[in-house]
DNA sequence: GGGCCGGTGAAATTGATTCTCAAATTCAAC
DNA sequence: GTTGAATTTGAGAATCAATTTCACCGGCCC
């Protein structure tokens, strides 16, 4: 059912993509996380990694919650919220704060570490990995007696559709 | 978790600021700025930017506003959020988001475009530039098509006086 | 010497996220 | 299967930064 069509889901990826984690891979790794650690499995839980994991490009709670609930209707935003800090926790998945003021998701199974364009028209998000650009920063760190743990680097501006659709401005 | 005492303006710069500006000379620029729209000059908006030029660093609005109401406690807070608004508009200030939820602003006049490195444990923001950095991420950008109007580039960790406090861990 | 207009500041609002708490669920041990 | 302690859930309240609202201010121009 395509609920009101809100605000779309930023569209990602150029080519086929690079996830490597079905939702039934996710379901079992988390639970085994969750397990190691005295917390339990639960059906809300189950759903929500499930939709996150069959889902793909980098998603809002919100937008999560609207796909978990098309599925369970009661399932409410806190426990998404909470489903996705424990996702984010245990490493398999990784937020990411651009600037549109909302924390969003992306599945992190089997990937590595890489940097985003975004298109501040249309909101594509697409990624990339530069080995020179990690090399150059972690000398540029060490220039400065930093010992870097994480990194964000975006690059803001207009894909190629966007170039064209409006050539100026 | 959000620890609640007023957490200490970000120890910024480990050499001379290279700031360029003196207040008088960034009040004067903004009244050319806001008389070419036709709005007007306040007694409050010259304080505010003559406090903001007058410090340092990368300070968020409410550790402007404290400054600010050291000198007159009757300014609003929403005239510094309008203030500092109208300081980033005209290109005199650039707002800066980084992951403490706050936007902070650091003064723009004759500076160039920087990033930053940012302690995680003392929350001391150092800037650098890196030419070939930016070179290699307008090369990517062109490789899939982009037109990069800006980026935003942090390196996250330990900087080195807290390395050597906190040997481990 | 009254309008006109933007400016001001206190308070209310917004929007994302987190917290609270009673009720429901999970799960290891009977 | 049943029990019971511990955890999770979901709705609504609380937070927090940031923005908006709105009634009052204060110059400036006929």
């Amino acid at each position: 059912m395509t609920t009101r069509s809100q605000t779309p889901a930023p569209r990602a990826r150029v080519r086929p993509p690079p996830d490597a984690a079905t939702p039934a891979e996710a379901r079992t790794r988390l639970n085994e996380w969750i397990a190691e650690r005295g917390l339990k499995a639960t059906r809300q839980r189950d759903l929500i990694v499930d939709t996150f994991f069959g889902a793909t490009g980098h998603l809002s709670v919100d937008e999560l919650l609207s796909k978990v609930q098309e599925r369970d209707e009661n399932i409410g935003a806190a426990t998404v919220y909470r489903t996705m800090k424990i996702l984010a926790d245990s490493g398999l998945a990784s937020p990411r704060h651009f600037e549109d003021g909302q924390t969003r998701y992306e599945a992190a199974i089997g990937r590595h570490h890489h940097d985003h364009l975004i298109c501040t028209s249309c909101h594509a998000i697409i990624e990339f990995e530069n080995e020179r650009i990690e090399e150059l920063q972690d000398l540029v760190a060490r220039q400065h007696g930093f010992l870097v743990t994480r990194h964000k680097l975006e690059l803001y501006g207009l894909c190629k559709a966007c170039q064209a659709r409006q050539p100026k401005r």
